[in-house]
DNA sequence: CGACCAATTGGGAGCGCTCCCAAGCGACTA
DNA sequence: TAGTCGCTTGGGAGCGCTCCCAATTGGTCG
């Protein structure tokens, strides 16, 4: 039914070996031989088997992205359409193809994660959203796979590739700080992930270089969906906030929601700075200030480090920390202050 | 280095093939041999190596995901994440992986998906997201490997599942006639998406039902962004209707958007019926009336569908509908003519 | 008590590929 | 001219599995 390495060889007489010289790319194949061949794969648009190939190279051309538990809230967020996008094409281009796997439980997840992993499917693995003590982690450092973690995990010794939660939430800070606001809440992130942490971390060390601190009552944390923020601002409000950092784009969307419901005016009233530099920022009423991170480029970047170690480039664990940048737009007052500084 | 059904047979005192009989849950093991092969694998954390597997049966447990060109704009839209968690769960669940494939441009397309195919490495394909005259599905019909599509393709022949996109449509216009609008408008989807002409032609079937016809001044269609639904509200306000369905719930929010810039009250100036029933759309202010297509069900079925493709239980080209419904919130103004009703 | 049968088990063949080694061949040197 | 070297090329072995057939076993029946 479907061609072999042999049949090729035959229509173009010579081996099979040859063939498999010619798609490896190997030296030591005359160059007319090498043009027939390619010739006869052309016209017959043979592709050879990938499991015969991976059965004795030990190689699958695939890597695996996995998302675990909890995700049914999370694919709320356009975050994670992004990062595939941006691991997909980093795939493609790579010459893998992309396994996703999405899982809905915890039970789900112990009972495929072992056997996608010791089933050879996969060249290795991109593990994103993972909490805190994940269980996931613990089986990761059994290492029978190479690794690479989108977003830092809170164990030693994996590879993986995160934005700068920390800077980009003290560089929120300064802004805030900077643009005279005083009482500057927050809305976290959840603190049981290392981007909750570093968020809040950054954001308090901003403060702090400006002389302030963050009041308990001014903070209150999200779980990345719009409607956590919209309740987390109801708390805030309060406790009468002029500025708040939402530790997210999506929860921001909530908070601002929030606001309106209030009749409060943004920034007038209070100011807003969110994180991430999605879509739908620019377009919300008023246009989001916010900390872009490179999401994409993120995932590119765990695809070529993933590379890297399943072709032994690397060997020991890599870390990569992607720059965010401060977008300026309305909703931080900034744009109104300096137009009223130019009257 | 790693197991091999030899290792297990060693260690359980039996034959390769034994335990390959135990594996394949195939009768004729005697029951304590069966016990005691089953405790070896449990014990070492034995899976088969799917190379060697499916190099011989020809079977790989790995279905595709395609999604081709210009989702680059559709991403932002929460529908593909539904769709792709509903599709993932179903995988899961019928111990298939999914191989996600997002062709960034159709140069891509064309180089990468007849390898895929021809390789073998996959044992069937999900394709979304085509648009009519699709190039992608002239080389499906070649049918190498089982397809089943989400959405109806505009050709014979392939396998698909589709929501009532006509049914909805229809529905949504009778609502609006219903509720006594009479310049009723609509922001269509690309007429190049079978998606895009049913609701329309939906759409129209309804108003005619009630006596009314579109006008195509009361017309104009969008992409499914959030902006293309902003720009052509603001292009429709110019012929002043009182209420319009817009044929995504992503579009909706722009139209909603645009509304409230021009400082227009939804539903009182006008009215607004999506399509989609997105997790936003609950959350919209004013909260969104749309037509509610189960997501990840399509989903689901798609995958059930091809697995019984790949099974050889269907052989014949299957077609399956799903059901939509309508969600009755604010932005229609039927809960505010109740409550004026009631008064 | 011997022959036959079903149930169970083991091992060979082969899936399509890559890797390795040996053979062929032309050209170049002593 | 004979020997040697390097470049090409072909074919065997084997990756880990499933399928098939043959062998073994235990039990049953005439």
């Amino acid at each position: 039914m479907s061609l072999t390495l042999e049949d090729i060889g035959r229509l173009a007489g010579v081996s099979r070996s040859t063939v498999s010289r010619v798609i490896n790319d190997q030296a030591s194949v005359s160059p007319n031989v090498r043009a027939r061949v390619q010739e006869v794969i052309q016209r017959t648009g043979y592709a050879p088997n990938v499991a015969a190939r991976s059965l004795v190279s030990g190689r699958t051309g695939v890597i695996g992205l996995v998302i675990p538990s909890r995700v049914h809230a999370l694919f709320e967020d356009p975050y994670f359409g992004r990062l595939i996008q941006g691991i997909s094409a980093a795939s493609n281009q790579s010459g893998n193809a992309l396994s996703l796997f999405l899982f809905q439980n915890e039970e789900e997840e112990a009972q495929l994660y072992p056997r996608v992993v010791t089933s050879r499917m996969l060249d290795g693995l991109i593990i994103t959203a993972t909490r805190m003590a994940d269980p996931l982690l613990a089986r990761i450092t059994q290492g029978e796979i190479p690794v690479v973690m989108v977003g830092k995990p809170d164990v030693e010794g994996i590879s993986y590739v995160d934005v700068d939660n920390h800077g980009g939430a003290l560089q929120a800070a300064s802004h805030l700080c900077g643009l005279g606001y005083e009482r500057i809440g927050l809305i976290g992130a959840p603190v049981t992930t290392t981007a909750g942490v570093d968020r809040l971390n950054g954001f308090i060390e901003g403060l702090a270089l400006c002389g302030r601190a963050l009041h308990p009552s001014l903070r209150r944390d999200g779980d990345f969906s719009e409607s956590s923020g919209y309740d987390a601002m109801q708390h805030l409000l309060a406790h009468d906030p002029d500025a708040v950092f939402v530790a997210s784009d999506t929860m921001a969307l909530g908070a601002l929601r929030a606001l309106r419901d209030r009749g409060l005016q943004v920034p007038q009233d209070v100011a807003i700075v969110g994180f991430d530099g999605l879509q739908g920022s620019e377009s919300a009423v008023p246009a989001l200030t916010t900390i872009r991170q490179p999401v994409a480029e993120t995932g590119s970047r765990a695809v070529h480090l993933l590379n890297d170690l399943v072709g032994g480039v690397t060997s020991t664990p890599v870390t990569e920390v992607m720059p965010v940048e401060l977008v300026v737009r309305e909703s931080c007052g900034a744009v109104n202050r300096s137009a009223a500084e130019i009257l």
